[in-house]
DNA sequence: GTCTTGTGCTTCGAATTCGAAGCAGGTGTA
DNA sequence: TACACCTGCTTCGAATTCGAAGCACAAGAC
């Protein structure tokens, strides 16, 4: 790594590309957070945790497969998942598959909860992102960084693999 | 608010879109943090913050500004740079136009450092973000998304305007 | 069986985050 | 000058973050 040839710099355009992905991202999870918290009392992650959970036909999700699909680090969700079953919104069980793991499951409450927050979370999300937006650039933002998520999500971070478990 | 007709959904193409950039802007800014924490002992603000004010000429800027260029609440921006100054970093000064202002400065340390971690820091965008991605993409990319940066920053949040100061 | 290694989750401490409140300097108006 | 109101930044406390270390169960080798 040291003494190579000096990197090229990235050009303006591709500078342009990568702070703008930045910036967007952080801007608009600013913004739901926001919105989550005024009308459901939810931080963000707390949020993705419910959307994912809800996602699975069951409403019940292993909390390692959670992880998997949020950028979290594990004892962060354990936390969380902890704020959310004080609330009554998951509940915490045990896999009788494996006694190590430990399902999470949507409530009544929560499923409720998360659908009567999603209204205002699309329409913040409507209104941020996709305003200027017509089709086509929908189309190829989702094509192109679904590229790049994939590429990123496949190459390991150059060291210490995230506990394999890719192969679902 | 209350009792409107239901916001439609998100369409599919809609949500890949929203994931992709949500994802990949964190995947991104957790794989940069890595490297610049083994490589020069930052955290991804205060390399950003090394950045914004490494950027002017001077290497100074205003505090207010400085934040202004970030996501960050003001609070957070002060104890970042306390970091930095204990460190060697930067410096703060007193303004001698306005009483109030606190001028961060880059240190000779600091620009070094900022020099030496920006080629590694260059390698892993190029790396993760940039390896899938041709010519074509990536001016798409800064292109839709600057739209949408500029979109989101025109747009106030709603409610609370963040303390005035977009004239520049 | 039992040993070794791997996996799933939690606990721990230290660091960092935010917004609300506070302080001090500026600016406008009379 | 006196007063009210901005503006720039910091301080405070509570909540949240992470990785390292730990615990318990699982799975394979022998």
């Amino acid at each position: 790594m040291v003494g190579m040839p000096e990197p090229a710099p990235l050009d303006p355009e591709q500078l342009a590309a990568y702070f703008a992905v930045m910036e967007v991202g952080s801007l608009l999870q600013h913004a739901v957070e926001q919105q989550l918290r005024d009308e459901g009392g939810l931080s963000y992650i707390q949020f993705q945790i419910l959307a994912v959970v809800g996602e699975s036909a069951e409403g019940r999700q292993r909390m390692t497969d959670v992880a998997d699909r949020l950028v979290h680090s594990r004892s962060g969700l354990t936390y969380q998942v902890a704020q959310l079953a004080e609330r009554g919104l998951v509940a915490k069980e045990s896999s009788p598959e494996d006694e190590r793991s430990v399902i999470v499951a949507l409530t009544p409450q929560g499923r409720e909860l998360l659908e009567r927050v999603m209204a205002g979370h699309v329409e913040v999300v409507r209104g941020l992102f996709f305003t200027p937006l017509n089709d086509e650039d929908v189309t190829a933002l989702g094509d192109v960084l679904g590229r790049v998520r994939d590429h990123m999500r496949t190459v390991p971070p150059r060291s210490a693999a995230p506990r394999r478990r890719r192969g679902n």
